[in-house]
RNA sequence: GCGCCUGUAGCUCAGCUGGAUAGAGCAACGGACUUCUAAUCCGUAGGUCGCACGUUCGAGUCGUGCCAGGCGCGCCA
């Protein structure tokens, strides 16, 4: 619709120039927008102001010998066109101009809102990449819902999306954690400990300990401690890494790829990057250690990759591991990471700058934290205390979607308080509802139709929209705002893509609820008159459609009832 | 001290690459169910967009400097 716009206005220029009307065919880079209101038009173009210091004349006159070289009456998309304000040219669309993108989506059905701007380019989003060595917890939580959400809306924008997670099973952690488990072990048989304050506090360690005491209790005794730790140490890290993808697939994610740290260190690809960058240059030694030269692309300071008791830093496996994944073909690679984390952007774009790849390759998504709440009071989360509540306890508390919903709301660049109570109340407050319930209520709509017979079937819906013979009955200025609304899901969903943000569509979903409300309100679907009972038939299921197709996007079931 | 994020209605937040009269929900007040689901709708009220300069036809949006809050600055992960 906005290309049918600009050549209208090229079109219009280009005669004026011919004309002597305008003193330059110069065509600036004018934007072409839905304004705000309603009184603006359907469009507007900023061409005059843009056009002003080339044309050498006032905005509001280009606008006029612009407007005066447009044939309304030709062109019958166009009901009128005004100039207004400064200079803008506002573009009033005829009620004709829509209806065909309720054929469209009727066709495309869970298509429509797909395109291929991005070229079928391959793109990794890694994203929770939690520690094994606790369950989630509500910060991971919201990390995935927006990876999730990234990602799925990439893959409909034509990009060849892969989600991973990457395993840190290897380094300091998984041994602390065996320690924990075993220290809890000989604490369950009797033996005075001393348990460490950077060990693992969370009951779910005494579990594994537990657990570990029934299965193999006597297999363990004859161990020494350093052993015994080893296999209480991977014992734990693939109990908790499998109720880690226990809980993801009960929250709604599943990884294309679960992509382990140590696999790094066995294949020899971290003793390779780093010698790869040793011959490059950038990794030097000092004081015993080795570094890399991180300061000179960008960053603070430079950083250790091996420490001078030979052991690698995370860094080294980090750097590692971003070669890989461009190794591997990706044109793209998206980080989701929380907020905390944010100091270590500057040293993985030096990694990948190091490593060859563009910096525009690579883009991080912080994720700003998460206050946990119930009725309006902080709960209380300690993760060195071991106490928090987990994301499986938040999800079979307030449901997935509910959840999944609230941690999408918002930009994720702002922080966002999550309240329990708020999350499980069924009503307005709680926007998952506001959108699940317009499905529902059409859902509805379509039954008792089909019911009574005035369409027996969504195929045949489609056969209707298709015809368009009678959508020209839709004329209220309410199913007219609906179907513009349907049709600019396309670019929200481009628009989300490009920017990396799903709270867009978050935002589009509660506009078209709050637009099909208050239509339901005022209006009948199921009328007397058959034929305007089936365009508004059509142009409802369409709003089922799209409002199906966006939740979709966000992990977000579409229920039929409610 | 340095870096990142945030600052918009009483509260929680939208505001897309700079556009016209800054929006929504909640809370407050007043209305609408013998009706396709009231998990809904309609109306009223609510603002020096943290502050100050600057860039230009035009700034909530961009730049600089302050102020306030959150987070991070290890040969830890």
């Amino acid at each position: 619709m906005k290309s049918l716009i600009k050549d209208i206005i090229i079109n219009a220029a280009d005669f004026a120039f011919k004309n002597g009307l305008l003193p330059s065919d110069f065509k600036p880079d004018m934007d072409i927008e839905a304004p705000r209101h309603a009184n603006h038009g359907d469009f507007s173009t900023n061409f005059a102001m843009v056009s002003a210091s080339v044309q050498k004349m006032a905005p509001r006159k280009i606008a006029e010998v612009i407007v005066s070289a447009i044939d309304v009456k030709k062109i019958d998309i166009l009901e009128k066109i005004e100039i207004a304000g400064p200079g803008f040219i506002n573009f009033f669309l005829a009620p004709t101009a829509w209806y065909p993108f309720i054929k469209m989506i009727h066709d495309d059905g869970e298509n429509f809102g797909r395109s291929d701007i991005g070229s079928n380019k391959k793109v990794q989003v890694e994203f929770v990449s939690a520690n094994p060595t606790g369950p989630l917890h509500i910060g991971h939580g919201r990390g995935a819902a927006v990876g999730d959400a990234v990602g799925n809306i990439l893959a409909f924008s034509g990009f060849d999306v892969q989600k991973e997670y990457y395993i840190n099973d290897s380094g300091r952690q998984i041994r602390t954690l065996g320690l924990s488990v075993w220290l809890r072990l000989s604490q369950l048989l009797g033996n005075q400990i001393d348990f460490p304050d950077d060990c693992y506090q969370g009951d779910y360690i005494i579990d594994i300990a537990k657990e570990i005491n029934s299965k193999m209790g006597d297999l363990i005794a004859q161990k020494s401690e350093a052993e015994a730790v080893d296999i209480c140490a991977k014992y734990a890290a693939d109990k908790i890494l499998q109720e880690i993808k226990d809980d993801l697939v009960g929250f709604g994610v599943e990884f294309d790829r679960w992509f382990s740290e140590q696999s790094l260190y066995d294949s020899g690809k971290v003793q390779d990057a780093i010698n790869t960058f040793q011959d490059k240059g950038v990794i030097y030694q000092k004081d015993g250690a080795l570094w890399f030269s991180t300061e000179s692309f960008g960053d603070e300071k430079d950083r250790v990759v091996v420490r001078n008791n030979g052991l690698t830093t995370y860094f080294a496996s980090d750097i590692a591991y971003h070669k890989d994944k461009f190794d591997r073909g990706f044109d793209r690679v998206i980080d989701v990471w929380g907020a905390d984390h944010h100091g270590y952007i500057n040293r993985i774009n030096a990694a990948i700058e190091a490593s060859g790849r563009k910096k525009e390759q690579f883009s991080v998504i912080l994720v700003q934290l998460v206050n946990l709440l119930r009725g309006g009071q902080p709960v209380a989360m300690s993760t060195r205390s071991g106490e928090f509540v987990t994301l499986k306890e938040i999800v079979d508390e307030v449901g997935k979607d509910a959840a999944r919903f609230i941690f999408l709301s918002r930009s994720y660049e702002s922080g966002l308080d999550f309240d329990l109570e708020v999350a499980k109340q069924q009503t307005a407050e709680n926007p998952v509802y506001y959108v699940q319930y317009v499905h529902a209520r059409i859902s509805g709509i379509v039954a008792k139709a089909s019911e009574a017979g005035i369409i027996s079937d969504q195929a045949k819906l489609s056969l209707a929209a298709k015809s368009q013979n009678s959508l020209e009955l839709l004329k209220e200025a309410e199913e007219l705002n609906l179907i513009k609304l349907l049709a600019s899901f396309p670019e929200v969903v481009q628009k989300s893509a490009a920017a990396l943000h799903p709270h867009f569509i978050f935002t589009y979903l509660t506009s078209l609820a709050s637009a099909f409300h208050g239509y339901y309100n005022h209006y009948k679907v199921i009328t007397e008159d058959e034929d305007l009972t089936i365009s508004r038939l059509c142009l409802v299921s369409s709003v089922k459609q799209v409002i199906k197709n966006g939740l979709t996007l966000l992990g977000v079931s579409a229920p039929e009832r409610m």
